[in-house]
DNA sequence: GGTTGTGAACAAATTCACAGCG
DNA sequence: CGCTGTGAATTTGTTCACAACC
């Protein structure tokens, strides 16, 4: 099912697929058919080419002298990303940071239904946050029994993040989720994925760094398009 | 001041730097004094070529035989990335995401300092949240012109984005982190990141899908490390 | 004419492997 | 002897440029 066009989709492509797509459904909503790749790299903050190779990696779904049909290209990116079907999430942590993803535009919609917070209060639990009802962390066994949960989203205080993902590890949860600001390590066999939200603004505040660095003391031509604008974007 | 060593710091090495941040002043609370780049490596889960390859890039600051001094790499570790000084943040959106991020540990500690929450709705202006005094949008360049702003994060639902993009730019903030949800764009010469949370879900359900798939329809040796385990963390 | 799809050229990043140093 | 630092080799990713096609 995988590997449609024969080749291994490139790791690179996988972490920009999402990203078209999410262009590509926001068309389909104002009613558009087609699309070039010039404009959805517009959209997606790359340049054309790499639109291309990227979907050509899906296999050869466009139209030379028109575009790509968008109504078929989200469909078969949405097969190649696996969103046909549902992969239920448990989130871990029902504070504001728990609330807020289960609020999240794209978690409960696009094929992330979040079936339960858990929670190490007992204060919480039994209450809904979010609409999403609260347990126990120690009920997670039964919930992902009941639920087949594919997903576990750590958003508890860093101190608390590794004994979340053992938990979540000895479920049978398959894939990890953390938001925890701590560097947690998991059985093998289980994916894990991190965002650390604070590394994000050290990365922003470096460039900002070497940008005024570099308007202090030009290098050669006295302006290095380099640093400045979109090219940061990526 | 920045590149010390007489080369530009690779930007996949940038996206690093910070994740052995962490490590090394969790180390540094430990009060251990050395590190090697074997257990640097472990505990931010890459390998312990591309540890020393990276430090490289700051300057030789090991010490053969014996490893590295934690404190002098956090040192200069601290001053390349730009975090001996501060770096004032603003969030808009006084919701449950930006009173999360208002509160993780990271923001607030390691010189971003958030100064204040803006947000549209007139109900929330005047209170506080997590501690965070909440102001108009319309406030804005009030607040950058006062607080000398580095950085907006925007934390607002999709629809408004944009605008607060906009109100951003015209302020004056030279440094956008976008967590909403919607693909917005900025002028040219303001840097832009985007975290989309729903897009870490989708990476993660692919590589669940791929390795489904490829253990029911194994390769050459039936087996493949590639898709298993800790390949998946990167 | 307009736009895709893709080899080929190029650039960046990773990994190897080992000399060099403490 | 142990571990760093780094050239060289390899792999991965990007961009170019143009033939193929609608």
């Amino acid at each position: 099912m995988v590997e449609r066009a024969g080749r291994r989709i490139p790791e690179a492509t996988v972490a920009r697929l999402p990203v078209y797509l999410r262009s590509l459904l926001a068309m389909a909503d104002d009613k558009q058919a087609t699309v070039s790749s010039e404009r959805l790299a517009e959209l997606a903050g790359v340049n054309a080419a790499k639109v291309r190779k990227d979907l050509s990696y899906l296999g050869s779904y466009g139209t030379r002298g028109v575009g790509y049909d968008i109504e078929y290209l989200v469909f078969q990116m949405s097969r190649e990303l696996g969103l046909t079907q549902d992969w239920p999430v448990v989130i871990a942590g029902a504070g504001n940071l728990g609330a807020a993803l289960a609020n999240y535009g794209g978690f409960g919609d696009r094929g992330f239904p979040v079936v339960a917070l858990v929670d190490a209060d007992k204060q919480k639990v039994g209450q809904k946050v979010a609409g999403v009802p609260v347990f126990h962390i120690d009920d997670i066994d039964d919930l992902v029994a009941e639920h087949d949960i594919a997903i576990g989203v750590i958003a508890t205080p860093a101190e608390a993040a590794q004994s979340v993902a053992d938990h979540m590890a000895a479920a049978g949860i398959p894939s990890i989720l953390n938001f925890a600001p701590a560097l947690i390590t998991v059985p093998e066999g289980v994916s894990l994925r991190k965002v650390d939200l604070a590394v994000e603004l050290q990365i922003l505040a470096f460039h900002e760094q070497r940008r005024n660095d570099e308007l202090l003391h030009p290098k050669t031509p006295s302006f290095d398009p380099e640093s400045l604008g979109e090219a940061i974007n990526a």
